[in-house]
DNA sequence: CAGGATCCTAAACGATACTG
DNA sequence: CAGTATCGTTTAGGATCCTG
């Protein structure tokens, strides 16, 4: 609530920022917290990089995504498609096939995403937990004591 | 757990990756989606580009990510910290002060993460469902219907 | 001040079943 | 095939109190 953002922030009253201005990701309120709930969500990030090689269908996406529910599947798409960063086509067959294309706007954000993704990816023998550590998101309960 | 990623996958069994080589986010039990899952948080994404700047206390921090709770805090720093992100130094004063900065490493991924957090800032106005529209990470229980 | 421990709510998530 | 609806489980996340 009282969280006015303390730090040199010049006109943000409230945490919430001007909708026509730039977005501002410290302050609590701002619309850009939830774009990016969005395109860093879990599975978010994964569907933005697997349409980054062209469209895919509902299936093709579910079958390369290990683990993703088709629920969170569909609703992803759905976030992604409201913030106009995927592009919905569903062909009127039967039986039904709905194709899946990044945006212009969206290839942008992919772009960024894939950047952190190949990061990671590439450098992952460089992480410490990654080597037999215990991992702090599978279990929140540590009970291991630094 | 019997999750066994029934794509195509070749030499990934089970959807697990060999430690040695480079991560695959597609598998599902490949220990980088932990690491993605650190770095991608709903905190982990505003600590990691808060530390680019240099080294900041705790409370600091939570002053500057508007809306975080002491808990998530100092949840995600040890997560950071656990995959060799950000450095830990407390000073053995009265009272306490702690300092967290970024590691070489946190560095590499503090700038692909700081990418993308200054496109969505960059361009929060083009996207439309910042325009007055719902907000499905605020609400997953939509009623609507496209 | 930094943060651990505890308790609790809300949300994310997954499995299954069902529909156009 | 591409979803939606429903249900149940798990986790994230927040509030509060307490300690070094």
């Amino acid at each position: 609530m009282s969280d006015t953002t303390p730090n040199g922030m010049t006109n943000w009253k409230d945490g919430l920022c001007p909708d026509h201005l730039r977005g501002n990701l410290y302050a609590g309120k701002c619309p850009s917290r939830t774009v990016l709930n969005h395109v860093s969500s879990r599975w978010g990030v994964l569907v933005l990089i697997s349409l980054l090689d062209g469209t895919h269908r509902f299936s093709d996406l579910r079958r390369r995504i290990g683990g993703v529910s088709e629920k969170m599947l569909a609703q992803t798409l759905k976030w992604l498609e409201g913030d106009g960063f995927v592009e919905r086509h569903a062909y009127p067959e039967v039986p039904p096939r709905v194709e899946y294309t990044l945006t212009p706007l969206g290839t942008e954000v992919a772009e960024r995403v894939y950047a952190l993704k190949d990061w990671i990816e590439t450098n992952l023998y460089r992480i410490p937990s990654v080597n037999g550590e215990n991992t702090p998101a599978d279990n929140e309960a540590d009970t291991s004591e630094v």
